[in-house]
RNA sequence: CGGGGUGUGGCGCAGACUGGUAGCGCGCCUGCUUUGGGAGCAGGAUGUCGGAGGUUCAAAUCCUCUCACCCCGACCA
């Protein structure tokens, strides 16, 4: 491709809208144009990149065993009321009607369309296991689309389902797409971790998420590099500490007047956070709770909620009618109320609480002298430092991006929409399902956001729009250098690489500029200069320097960098 | 959805408080010079000031409504 027969158009400033490097360097490379909010045109240089990953996941899904196919992206809503998801979705569901007044869908996820596809072809054990995917436009109305492509409305993933006879088969593929992942992003040459997550709402059992590591990720992993544990913050267990010290203070009322929060306590007694309990309270049904953590550890809700129930934070109004005091004073002393203490917590001697009084703290509490014994639970996220669940180490914690995931969804749908299949002795028995997500145009952001400089973006070389660029200096002056940058771009091109020949009437600064902004991986330099030593110069995008190489071989060194 | 903010040429912004009919940088066009890291000089084009209504002799500027977008939070996977 020659830059003058494409389109290039990058922009020296930055809009004001992009947020995180990944978003602006697209904006500034001429990938992306925002069309609407979470809704962006990808330019011909950005589809190149979507489609290099698009190309990758195609070839390990299919070596996988899988067969891809295409649903439709606009499905009735008859089918989402069926398995319920209708009700289940909430607004991000974008939902229309069309002439006739029936209800559609715009599909963020094919579930509903795979298993009523499932239920009307597939009828025999004999037929199983089966897995279906596609790769296509999604489009989830976020309330809050953000970080361009990132958090898009309209994006495109990979989605596929599969379909088994038993759950032994179910788990066989579930591990099958774990490897075809770990596969995967390898190749994409992107920096991951598969980490156990939680099942969410969409229900199921067994989990795993795919991130790739970046400090602006919006999820926390996490992990033990002692050993291969990793898990999603929301689920990684914090272990039991050691045994409970015995007391040794005498508890104390101590005045700390506006001190809502355990810092400024902890501050006023010169005692660490690690000495102070935070209580939180809740309400379960018309119950209310009291939820007890460390105060430099922070509540885990959906820990919480597997011990007490749905629960939603107490009003001012409610913590007021059971325990007579304002919220930033409340604590486990002489609160007759249900309390769960989280595991750190329960081991804590001598700690600093609320006095349920406005205006005082307890120093000097300890647990069945001061205050009953209570409900103790695993109801904190884990933070860097704490013991390794799996016991072979200590935890720490990074940023990642969540670019795939894999669920087991068992017969949840199958059974919601009665899709069957007739087993050996003949009974109409339910598929195991699993169902497997890539994010395609958001492996573009998170890798820009794995791997740029302050000249631009450095695509890592299976996913960048050009393999190889050749920059030729003074192209439209120089009869030796544009023939010699002809030869080489011929000879590449012949070899089948994706080689950009920079052709535009510029001065060398704009085009070099151009190349590394793009984040073109490899470039050879033709110019006068090094012409009249029969040289061209290479250098790699990550590279500070180039070197001189024969110009015959110039081509011959690119294909062996590129194999 | 709650809170905050912004809409002015293709992009980034100033002008608004104190109303007087719009300006800067980048980009774009023409010419000359320049040509190994986003050139210089000269000349030029481009604005229903998001939209509607109102106040006023006069509105980008003040008022009302409305739309779009951005940020924080909540929500969601």
């Amino acid at each position: 491709m020659r830059t003058s027969k494409f389109f290039i158009a990058t922009q020296k400033e930055v809009p004001a809208e992009a947020e995180i490097v990944s978003h602006r360097l697209m904006l500034r490379a001429s990938l992306i144009r925002r069309l609407s909010a979470g809704i962006y045109t990808w330019l011909p240089l950005g589809l190149r990149v979507v489609r290099k990953v698009e190309a990758i996941v195609r070839e390990e899904m299919n070596r996988a065993g899988a067969i891809e196919l295409a649903m439709p992206v606009v499905q009735p809503g008859e089918l989402w009321r069926e398995s319920g998801r209708w009700q289940a979705y909430g607004p991000e569901l974008l939902r229309f009607k069309d002439r006739h007044e029936r209800e559609f869908v715009i599909q963020p996820t094919s579930e509903e369309v795979v298993t009523d596809l499932a239920r009307s072809e597939l009828k025999s054990y004999r037929q199983l296991p089966v897995h279906f995917y596609q790769i296509q436009s999604k489009f989830r109305d976020e309330r809050r689309p953000r970080f361009g492509i990132m958090r898009g409305r309209e994006f495109v993933m990979k989605d596929g389902y599969s379909f088994h006879a038993d759950y032994r088969d179910l788990e066989r593929e579930y591990h099958n797409m774990y490897d075809t992942y770990t596969r995967i992003f390898s190749r994409l040459g992107l920096k991951f971790r598969a980490v156990a997550a939680d099942t969410g709402a969409i229900g199921g059992t067994g989990s795993h998420e795919f991130h790739v590591l970046a400090e602006s990720g919006e999820d926390a992993i996490a992990f033990c590099p002692q050993s291969d544990y990793a898990a999603n913050v929301e689920l990684a267990e914090a272990l039991s500490p050691a045994t409970r010290p015995a007391a040794k203070e005498t508890m104390r009322k101590v005045p700390t007047p506006g001190m809502t929060k355990c810092e400024a306590v902890a501050e006023l007694l010169k005692l660490p956070l690690t000495r102070t309990v935070k209580a939180v309270a809740v309400m379960h049904d018309e119950q209310f709770i009291l939820l007890l953590v460390r105060g430099d550890h922070e509540l885990n809700e959906i820990k919480a909620q597997k011990v007490i129930g749905l629960f939603r934070f107490a009003t001012e109004g409610e913590i007021q009618r059971h325990l007579h005091c304002p919220a930033g004073y409340i604590g486990p002393v002489g609160a007759k109320v249900r309390m769960v203490a989280d595991r750190t917590v329960a081991a804590m001697a001598d700690f600093v609480c609320g006095a349920n009084q406005e205006g005082y703290h307890l120093a000097g509490v300890n647990w069945g002298r001061d205050a009953s014994e209570p409900e103790v639970a695993d109801i904190r996220n884990v933070v860097a430092g704490d013991p390794s669940p799996d016991g072979k180490g200590k935890l720490d914690i990074v940023r990642g991006i969540e670019v795939g995931h894999i669920f087991q969804l068992r017969t949840k749908y199958s059974e919601a929409m009665g899709a069957t299949f007739l087993d050996e002795k003949g009974a109409a028995r339910p598929f195991e399902m699993g169902c497997y997500g890539i994010g395609v145009t958001r492996i573009v952001g998170a890798a820009i956001e794995q791997n740029h400089d302050a000249r631009g973006i450095i695509f890592p070389a299976a996913i960048a729009p050009f393999s190889a660029c050749i920059v030729p200096i003074g192209y439209h002056k120089s009869t030796a250098v544009r023939e010699a940058a002809e030869r080489v771009y011929a000879e590449l091109g012949a070899a089948g690489i994706d080689v950009l020949l920079e052709d535009r009437e510029e001065r060398p600064g704009v085009l070099f500029a151009d190349m590394d902004l793009i984040g073109i991986p490899h470039r050879i330099v033709v110019g006068e200069r090094g012409l009249a030593a029969g040289n061209a110069e290479y250098k790699a995008r990550r590279d500070d320097k180039g070197s001189d190489v024969p110009l015959a071989s110039a081509a011959a060194l690119l294909l062996k960098k590129l194999a």
